[in-house]
DNA sequence: TTATCGATGGTA
DNA sequence: ACCATCGATAAA
């Protein structure tokens, strides 16, 4: 008796979002991002496993630190709506605003594990099969695969075009520091990074496994 | 397996 | 000039 999947998703509340980033972060793990596809209005959809909280102005790594400029306004507006920009010249970087208008928080979507059409009922809306190929782990990978562009920088997490729904934590949540920002002085050791430690679909496994176990396919 | 390197574009 | 990345290539 669940919703039928071809509804409106039903997302989170603003609430969820006006809190810290690095309280937000971890809680993100396992919800469910959707990205509404403009040719057949399905959704793309992802489950997260991996994210990184970015705590606002004195955080030397948040884009936040810089100021307020046209491209940070984002930042420090309202909680629940994306904060999607450019790196290195092709990669989107999907995030989800934190904290009331004026405290610029994010978290950064690291990794998602995709998911298809059999997701569609417990997501509340009808999914599409990822592009083959796709692929989740990552930051500049994850935006491939739902179709978020920088369009999508500002649009509310609440639809029409992006949802968050909710869906069941993991067993165990590592935490280390944030890849790639060694030059944020003593921010750059902050573990302020989250991944579901079970999951295959994390950019990068979290250190202390035991031994130096790869893991065979 | 790890290491290195270049592509590419908005922001300042 | 900077950069919250990726993928191809080389060395081993």
């Amino acid at each position: 008796m669940t919703r039928p999947a071809t509804g409106d998703p039903q997302p989170l509340d603003e609430a969820f979002y006006a809190r810290p980033a690095d309280v937000v972060a971890p809680d993100l793990l396992g919800k469910v991002v959707l990205a509404k596809d403009p040719a057949t209005g399905a959704f793309r959809g992802g489950r997260i496993v991996e994210v990184e909280a970015y705590v606002g102005a004195e955080d030397l790594a948040c884009h936040a630190s810089k100021g307020l400029t046209r491209r940070t306004s984002t930042l420090f507006g309202p909680p629940g709506h994306a904060y999607v920009y450019l790196i290195y010249g092709m990669y989107r970087l999907f995030n989800v605003v934190c904290q009331p208008v004026g405290v610029a928080h994010a978290v950064l979507v690291r990794g998602v594990e995709p998911l298809g059409p059999e997701a569609s009922e417990r997501v509340g809306a009808p999914l599409l099969e990822p592009p083959s190929g796709a692929r989740g782990d990552g930051p500049g990978r994850l935006t491939r695969a739902l179709g978020i562009d920088l369009t999508h920088d500002k649009d509310p997490l609440y639809g029409p075009r992006l949802y968050l729904v909710d869906g069941p934590p993991p067993g165990e949540v590592a935490v280390t520091p944030r890849v790639g920002v060694a030059y944020a002085g003593s921010w750059a050791d902050a573990p302020l990074r989250y991944l579901d430690a079970a999951s295959p679909h994390v950019s990068r496994p979290p250190p202390s496994q035991v031994g130096s176990g790869r893991r065979r396919e």
